[in-house]
DNA sequence: AGGTCTGTTACTGA
DNA sequence: ATCAGTAACAGACC
């Protein structure tokens, strides 16, 4: 689930590391979506972490050196830190690493579908998964021009063009739902069936729901938790997602399948045509 | 026991 | 080249 709001409410958390200095690293489980590089142990002694940067839903921690630390939380990573009193190691903690302020910082991911990467920052940023990136959703560059543009000729339906990353970054399965039904689209309308009064209304609800989702510290399904293991709060504001059979002013939300993932909907404020 | 799940990539075949 | 469908990754949960 960590998508951008997650994401955005991991890197407030994390803010209390900036200006500490990394005094230990261990890794537990190398083997991860991509194997952490056996490099990030030569991080000398007392490096400082100097800015932590997000991009769509990565995590770049901006090291005195010119060096960076990226994580990518996939399905089930969380980013938690502890004091270092109050922490012991559990199931799934793969990546620790300790600073010289008595702070622990801990990569725990049960799916194993995130990643730890570690990099020349100059390198980092050329990285496919940085360059392929289409422009961050809360970003003012993202615009419903800009959309209009990107999705001028495609037949994808728009529920997929919100989850490729490619296009814009941030959004993933759950908000996709949730802003297509504040902007009052249907889930299932091809890109390029799609007018610039669509297309700015669908940027502004992109905007208008991720916001509300980071003021509410994001969502926490099953055990998505913060830095300090506070619970999101904006899964009590779904609106359409996992909300099958229940009815909004008397019309029915639905559930489809779209491209193997689950959309839900309401057909009759969502039309398709 | 079997189906489902929040992310992403790679492969297939059309 | 573009698109839809599927599988893969690995574990928790129902």
């Amino acid at each position: 689930m960590p998508e951008l709001p997650e994401v955005e409410t991991t890197i407030r958390g994390l803010r209390p590391l900036i200006s500490s200095s990394i005094v230990k690293i261990k890794i537990h489980t190398p083997k991860l979506r991509i194997f952490i590089p056996k490099s990030i142990l030569s991080i000398k002694e007392l490096t400082k972490i100097r800015k932590i940067e997000r991009r769509g839903k990565f995590i770049i921690l901006h090291l005195s050196n010119e060096y960076c630390i990226v994580f990518h939380l996939g399905m089930s990573g969380r980013l938690r830190v502890f004091f270092n009193s109050n922490f012991t190691k559990k199931k799934h903690d793969h990546f620790i690493l300790s600073t010289n302020k008595e702070q622990v910082l801990v990569f725990n991911d049960s799916r194993r579908f995130g990643f730890v990467d570690f990099g020349k920052i100059s390198n980092i940023y050329n990285k496919k998964y940085i360059t392929n990136l289409g422009i961050d959703a809360l970003d003012k560059k993202l615009t419903g021009n800009y959309l209009f543009k990107k999705i001028i000729k495609t037949s994808v339906q728009i529920k997929q063009i919100l989850l490729d990353q490619r296009v814009l970054s941030g959004v993933g399965n759950i908000y996709a739902s949730e802003i297509l039904f504040n902007a009052k689209i249907s889930p299932l309308r091809k890109g390029k069936d799609l007018n610039i009064e669509e297309c700015t209304q669908i940027v502004f609800s992109i905007k208008k729901i991720l916001k509300k989702a980071i003021k509410s510290g994001g969502s926490t399904l099953r055990d998505y938790v913060s830095v300090d293991g506070t619970l999101g709060n904006f899964q009590n504001k779904f609106k359409v997602y996992n909300k099958e059979g229940d009815k909004i002013l008397g019309n029915l939300i639905i559930k489809i399948v779209q491209y193997g993932r689950s959309t839900y909907y309401c057909p009759k404020i969502q039309k398709k045509f």
